[in-house]
DNA sequence: TCTAACTTTCAAAAGTTATTGAAAGTTTAT
DNA sequence: ATAAACTTTCAATAACTTTTGAAAGTTAGA
């Protein structure tokens, strides 16, 4: 398999991943491409190799850049804006899970918070189950709340030395 | 707050946090629904309540049950069929992630692994690149496989015991 | 200050995904 | 065998999301 070959596979399949992960596939396939680019990218190299235009370049690398995904490059004597990519997978999955908790599990938190002020009414099956099953949920988000933060803030070593160990 | 109103916004939140979660919104929706009904639900109802479609409201309760998010339950003498939802959390994380990891992570490691055959060419940034990032993010998404395997396997009581206490 | 090189915006168009509802299919009971 | 009670299918349509590209905005340097 040559390079070229390769490289398209790899973006088509990082672009199908991303749609699935709340990065939308032209933001994936930017990603890809600069994943594998031993350079900096301009706009202009993204916009010829991926074959879209401009609006949407400019879109998604910045997209990419506020979730710290993509870095702004600067050459000195060029005005020419160039991108790189964080390479560090863990780096990667950290901040998609940053923003991730942000857009999902935090509105979510915030809603259980507040059904929680449904009245339960002794002997009354709907209201019983009703907090039943919030309390439930409220119990478990927490959780995956707490574990998320933990994630975040956790250096990689440890992560990979001891967290992975254990549940083997 | 009244029942209705808390019912509805915790329906409401649930099907945003299932869109973002390769579950369409009416899907979770259903799930909701079914998830805080103390009694089991005919399609009928379930249209009813969430004003939807009986094809639409036939498609989401095959899809729940294919996921094994919703039971059929059978009331002799009666032909109605009625449903349930899966109420415990650990088990619908569990059966998200099945489904989820084979729909997504899986496609993926057979790209890494296809994208594995392309040449390195020594002294050639290009190929040096892109055999480098490939080979840690395969590294990677393997770990990630069998942590999620281990999951998948794992008992509750383990899992909130032993692996929630150490990540705090 | 002016110009050229660049970046950003945004409304319209294209593409994608979800929903409807009527028609067809299935099962049970008589 | 038939009717009644239900479930499933699917083509049309609606709703939503992404992409385009031309126009507007910005900035660095002469």
């Amino acid at each position: 398999m040559d390079l070229q070959e390769g490289k398209g596979k790899f973006i088509q399949a990082w672009g199908t991943l991303g749609s699935h992960w709340g990065i939308n596939r032209t933001m994936a396939q930017i990603h890809a491409l600069l994943l594998v680019s031993p350079t900096p990218m301009s706009a202009e190299n993204i916009m010829a190799d991926l074959k879209i235009s401009r609006g949407n370049a400019n879109m998604n690398i910045r997209a990419l850049i506020d979730w710290g995904l993509v870095y702004k490059e600067l050459v000195p004597g060029q005005r020419k804006e160039f991108f790189v990519a964080e390479k560090n997978m863990w780096e990667v999955v950290r901040k998609i899970t940053i923003q991730r908790k942000k857009k999902e599990l935090e509105p979510v938190l915030k809603v259980l918070q507040e059904v929680t002020q449904v009245e339960e009414i002794q002997g009354n099956a709907e209201t019983e189950e009703f907090s039943k099953v919030i309390k439930d949920i409220n119990l478990f988000a927490s959780k995956a709340d707490t574990t998320l933060d933990s994630l975040v803030k956790a250096d990689q070593h440890w992560f990979v030395g001891t967290f992975l160990k254990m549940i083997k």
